[in-house]
DNA sequence: ATAATAGTGTCTATTAGACAATATCCT
DNA sequence: AGGATATTGTCTAATAGACACTATTAT
């Protein structure tokens, strides 16, 4: 307890379970490892902390994940819903050495998820989908964090902004309602699912957006949220 | 990206929010800093994550929570209920060197709470009333989390096992009730709150326990968790 | 007897869910 | 015209909340 700098100090890494829509599906980014340990197999992306010398402590934590994001995906700082998901530390998790990490979640909206450098490229990195991803055959525990990440996604799902943010800045409530259905599971009756939604234009949390979907029947009106506060009471 | 043993590593500690419910009021345990930084200043309870050298990576993170747990209560390991809060670690947050403090809550029974050594002792620990505590008063970003677990314990409250945590194994329905009522600080009306309690006696979650609950007035009855599953269906 | 709290009853409003029916648009 | 989906309507059950009332015990 003395001089606390002499201890021996993990490496810290931040993970991260990068979601998107596409095709009705709920996917995950994923990348190839081109080294041992677990050569050739799926991994979340991640990275080290950068921890400075002396004065410099170095990135924030989220920074860091930020950070990491902009790089494995190329899209903007900002521009993806990021938040945490809690630290992961079991002793041998990585065999080379001491690492904790620090796992977020992310959520693309569709509209960006075509320019994340994935698919045929060199970078190794490409789309999953969650249903049919075997955990198992990650790296590491990550299966563990996506696991972890899956819940999480789900429980929070009816509450907060989540679903909001794997749909398009204007959206219809069928799409939304495709977000929920590919989340859960499960179908959800339209008409059901209608009325929760258009709750919330009466809260004044959405409000009609202009324009329509043009679907394969009958066109949908499409909502965004509201911008400025409606200033109520 | 080739050697990551050879970066700048940050240090990790546990920090601990524990909380009790003494004469119907949440309280949390506090250590007073006998050494600057901060010095004669109160903060969370923690310590050091214990990393091995070589072939011995050290402890879970989970085990070095619980480690600290233990040796700042004196309570056995098992008695308290330990759930994991998140990870801080803004650059700065510890002015003497990089420190990524992964955070956690306890809940230690009423019963149980009378043993921790708090109080008068040499030991520097002390209760303290969760309402009357400025967070901003507390040491290092210990009032950001001490937020966090407020905000988090409040929010899983209905949902989760937390306030069956902060009760006797026996307990009346107006025990469980001035729980709520403290972490909430709202009062509850007795009837609708006696309904929901009842439901999960239909639904298998509680039994009625023996014994009755001596109060001011009318005795109450007492009521516990079911131990084996009733195996309906 | 009285105070105090346990426990019950009742009423209203909100919400979820199942399900049927109608409206509108594309092809 | 026919198919598909949006949109509306209706009914039931579950739940939350406000609030009045009764029952039982300590003092």
């Amino acid at each position: 307890m003395t001089d606390i700098s002499r201890y021996p100090r993990p490496a810290v890494a931040v993970d991260l379970v990068i979601f998107t829509i596409q095709d009705a599906d709920l996917r995950l980014l994923l990348i190839e490892r081109d080294r041992p340990p677990f050569k050739g197999r799926w991994t979340l992306p991640g990275g080290f902390v950068r921890v400075g010398q002396g004065e410099d402590q170095g990135e924030d934590l989220e920074v860091a994940a930020a950070r990491e994001l902009a790089e494995e995906t190329g899209l903007p700082r900002g521009s993806v819903y990021l938040e945490q998901l809690g630290a992961f530390g079991k002793a041998g998790r990585d065999p080379r050495l001491r690492v904790i990490s620090v796992a977020w979640f992310a959520l693309v909206k569709p509209e960006l998820a075509p320019f994340v450098r994935a698919g045929g490229d060199a970078s190794g990195a490409a789309w999953f989908s969650a249903a049919a991803l075997d955990p198992d055959a990650l790296a590491f525990d990550h299966a563990e964090i996506l696991r972890a990440a899956l819940a999480r996604v789900r429980r929070e799902l009816h509450r907060g902004p989540i679903a909001f943010e794997l749909v398009p800045e204007a959206f219809s409530i069928a799409e939304l309602r495709a977000v929920f259905e590919v989340i859960l599971g499960e179908r959800l009756d339209p008409g059901n699912f209608r009325r929760r939604v258009l709750r919330m234009i009466d809260d004044g949390v959405l409000e009609q957006a202009p324009g329509k979907r043009i679907t394969a029947s009958k066109p949908a009106r499409v909502y965004r949220f509201v911008r400025e506060p409606a200033g109520g009471a």
